[in-house]
Parts: structure tokens; sequence; C-alpha cells
DNA sequence: CCACGATCCTGCTAGC
DNA sequence: TGCTAGCAGGATCGTG
């Protein structure tokens, strides 16, 4: 499931390969509801002739700006992949958007399971107050008195406040039990209940653990993969996420990792090292 | 403010 | 082996 590391990952991929290209066609909308605010006909009128200016990432959105200040945003949800591939590839199942570039490449969104959702915007202020209202700070981003001023504010549990996209934009729930787990931190804590060290150990382990994901381009469980097509590695690397009986990696730990449904959501911890 | 349940989708898996 | 039921999960919305 793409989450910030992968997002990002994809972003910086889309960069080197498409920015100064300039769009030749927008084809293959097949599904309706991947795009609540556009039609087929209106993305290929607002796009066609446009030349891809920037790709940005904020929270899980990529963000492509084009010339004119018009920009497409594409949130992949669980299954979404956004993969450049040359003109003469064959178009693979489940592709939902295809934009054509000049150069004889083109951009696919695929999608198996149709949640993924594509924005179009016509001006940077639409833009922006579409983003200012779904999401908070960048996790990456955030100081640490900062993370704590808002901490004292909510009185959630820190699992459901870390997948709140308008507390913190990008974390999804495989971070969220890595940033967890790596903290030392159960996810039941009420947020307002952590002392100032907990505060510093939950903000470091934000910074390192995305900062990890990115540098191994991602996590592949499932269907992720970047702009390339290829998978990341941070699979390799997870602590927490989906190892359910597996012990605790922890020096002198070793406890079995337990799955627990908390805030509607699976959720794996060490119970030794992860007090409530 | 916070929690919970339903909704959207399809591929996969567990169970018969 | 083949079938089906149920689960997973990000964001949003309605309800308590």
């Amino acid at each position: 499931m793409p989450e910030l590391p992968e997002v990002e990952t994809t972003a910086r991929g889309l960069r080197a390969r498409i920015v100064g290209r300039q769009i030749d066609d927008v084809s293959g909308l097949d599904w309706p509801a991947m795009a609540p605010n556009a039609t087929a006909d209106l993305l290929r009128m607002a796009l066609v002739g446009k030349v891809v200016a920037t790709v940005e990432r904020r929270g899980k959105y990529v963000i492509v700006g084009l010339t004119d200040g018009v920009s497409l945003l594409f949130h992949r949800k669980m299954t979404g992949n956004l993969v450049v591939r040359s003109g003469e590839a064959p178009v693979s199942r489940h592709t939902h958007l295809t934009i054509a570039f000049d150069d004889g490449s083109r951009l696919d969104f695929v999608d198996p399971r149709k949640f993924g959702r594509i924005y179009l915007f016509l001006d940077g202020a639409a833009r922006d107050a579409f983003l200012a209202d779904r999401l908070g700070p960048e996790p990456l981003e955030i100081q640490r008195t900062e993370l704590a001023g808002l901490l004292t504010q909510r009185r959630g549990r820190l699992k459901s406040l870390l997948l709140d996209q308008r507390f913190l934009a990008g974390i999804g729930n495989l971070s969220a039990d890595e940033i967890l787990w790596e903290s030392r931190l159960h996810p039941e804590r009420s947020a307002d209940s952590l002392t100032p060290r907990e505060v510093g150990r939950l903000h470091a382990a934000i910074q390192s653990i995305l900062a990890l994901a990115i540098e191994r381009r991602g996590t592949s469980l499932n269907d992720y993969v970047d702009a390339s097509g290829e998978p990341g590695e941070n699979q390799n690397h997870l602590q927490a996420y989906g190892r359910a009986g597996l012990p605790c990696t922890r020096p002198g730990c070793g406890k079995p990792i337990v799955r627990l449904l908390i805030a509607q959501r699976g959720t794996w911890l060490c119970l030794r090292c992860q007090k409530t």
C-alpha cells in the first residue's frame, strides 16, 4: 500500500522521467468514479498540449504540475501504481488512465481495486485549497517542539492519530506500526499522555522510519512498484508490521509480535517493548 | 473531540 | 480440485 515513502519514491522517479515532456494524448479513463472532479473529455481538453513542469509529493498525493498553472493529482489508496512505459509496451490489465507524451513514452495509472483517485485542478489556488483541507504537516519536516504541541491538543490513541492525515500527512498503517515499535510506544496510548522523553522518541522514530523506507525505495508487499515498475526493498526490514508470531528483534527481547485490531486496523506490536 | 460502522472494490486465502 | 465466503484497507461520511 503506497504510503509516504512509496509516493516519494514514485514522485522522484516520475520527476526524472516526465518533466519537460509535452502531453500528446489522454485516454483510457474507464471508471468515472476515479476522477471525481473531471471527465475523460475535460481531462483531454485541459491536458493535451501542456508540458510537465514539476512532479511533487504532498502526503500520499503525487502532484503533476503542468504549464499554465494546471495540475493533476493522483492518490493511489491501496493498490494504485503510476508507471512510465515505452509507447509500444502493452497496456496492462487494470490500467485506468494513460497519458501519452511527445517522446513516445506514456504514464499509466494502474489500480486493480479502483480505489485510486485522479483530480484535475486548473489553477494553483484550487489545488492548494484542496490539499490544505485534507492534510496536516509533513512528518519529515515537523520539528519536535511543534509535534509536542500538537500532541498535547489531542486525546485520541496514538495509532488513530498517526493514521489521521490532518494530523500528519502521509503515514499509513504500515509506517504507523513501524514508528510505534521503534519508539516503544503502545498504539493505544493517548496522545496527551506522552512524557517529553516519549515525544522525543516518537519524533525521532517518525524521521528515521520514513527516511530509511525512502532510502530503500519503499515497501513492496503486494502491489507496489515505482515509476519504473520496480519493487522496493523495505519489506525486508520490517520489525512489526505483518510479523505476527515472529520474535521481536529488539536486543534482549524476542517475545513474539502479536496482531491486534486497533482503530479498525490490523496492528502489529511487541507487548513487552510497547507498554500501555 | 473522539470512536465506531458503513462504504467503495477486487484479489487472495482459508475453509469446506 | 473447485467453490465460496470473508478479509484487507485509505479516506470519507454519518451516527452516537
